[in-house]
DNA sequence: TACGATCGTCAACGTGGTTGACGAAATAGT
DNA sequence: ACTATTTCGTCAACCACGTTGACGATCGTA
């Protein structure tokens, strides 16, 4: 059973790994209020990457997010007053609100993409591209594969 | 510069350390409820572990755990009102009010500490023990010392 | 056509955080 | 010994993000 290592206590990896994580998100968004972006919180940046290229609805962005319907809306509505999103009528449907991403919303999101890039080859520059990769195949070999709904395929690079 | 791997876009290293502590995070508080302990929330642990085994004051807890001293006092009274932390007077100071575990913030955090070993074992056996002391190395080179602020020595073990 | 499912929104609420103010108590300085 | 400053806890107002429940409008279907 459990042959707990009390050099290396359990506890610790939640906390390395949220510590890597906050490090990672901080970095970020000191940099991009550098770049003009001071008003994009954390969560943001995961809201405009399931927002995506084509657009969403409330709903459906919640399905993505895992939150609830009015939640996704709520954020939304931030989203839409710092000028990051915009909503539209859908012509087929008059139930839904298409929400769409302005084009501060696509220079954020790509800005985003940028520095997050940089940020991993910091990493790399500092423990070897190869631990890097290890590190992520790792955590992609215990975590559930939901976890990755966010992928927007082609979309980032660009 | 930035050579960013396409196959590799920096944004998912962020999502993975989430994904990996949200995972280890979730499986806690649903064997933590199975054991009688449903009223914890994720932060919970955090605190508890930060008021430690001498407990302290509302305002050092603030700056353990990186927020203001009302923002500590409310989460006390949180877990003051679900039995898991105490107030008392400090005879030598009569401004200081003590915080320390109940038996039942006691047993929490000691259950907590056995189920996270549990599950870093059970990250042992799926990626071999000698990749999640990897994990642990590689994000404690990238990741600042003062993350580390809750580490009570010798309290876990026992 | 009538019914049930879905979409967005409103309302009320919980949790975790912020800043500002303020009285009470300890401490430093003259 | 008496001020002046600092510190501690708390109150109040507010913000961000989440929940559940309800409800009108609209769509798809029996």
């Amino acid at each position: 059973m459990a042959t707990a290592d009390p050099d290396r206590p359990g506890f610790l990896l939640p906390l390395l790994l949220l510590a890597g994580f906050r490090t990672l998100i901080d970095d970020l968004h000191a940099e991009l209020a550098r770049q003009g972006h001071s008003d994009l919180r954390p969560l943001h940046g995961f809201v405009l990457q399931a927002v995506g290229p084509d657009g969403t609805t409330a709903s459906e962005l919640g399905q993505r997010l895992g939150v609830s319907k009015q939640a996704a809306g709520k954020t939304v509505d931030r989203l839409v007053a710092l000028g990051y999103l915009e909503r539209a009528d859908d012509p087929r449907d008059a139930r839904r609100k298409l929400v769409r991403m302005t084009e501060r919303g696509y220079d954020g999101l790509r800005r985003s993409a940028v520095i997050f890039d940089q940020l991993r080859d910091r990493w790399a520059a500092t423990l070897g591209p190869e631990r890097v990769a290890a590190i992520e195949d790792d955590l992609r070999a215990v975590t559930p594969a939901n976890w990755f709904r966010l992928d927007v395929p082609g979309w980032f690079g660009a």
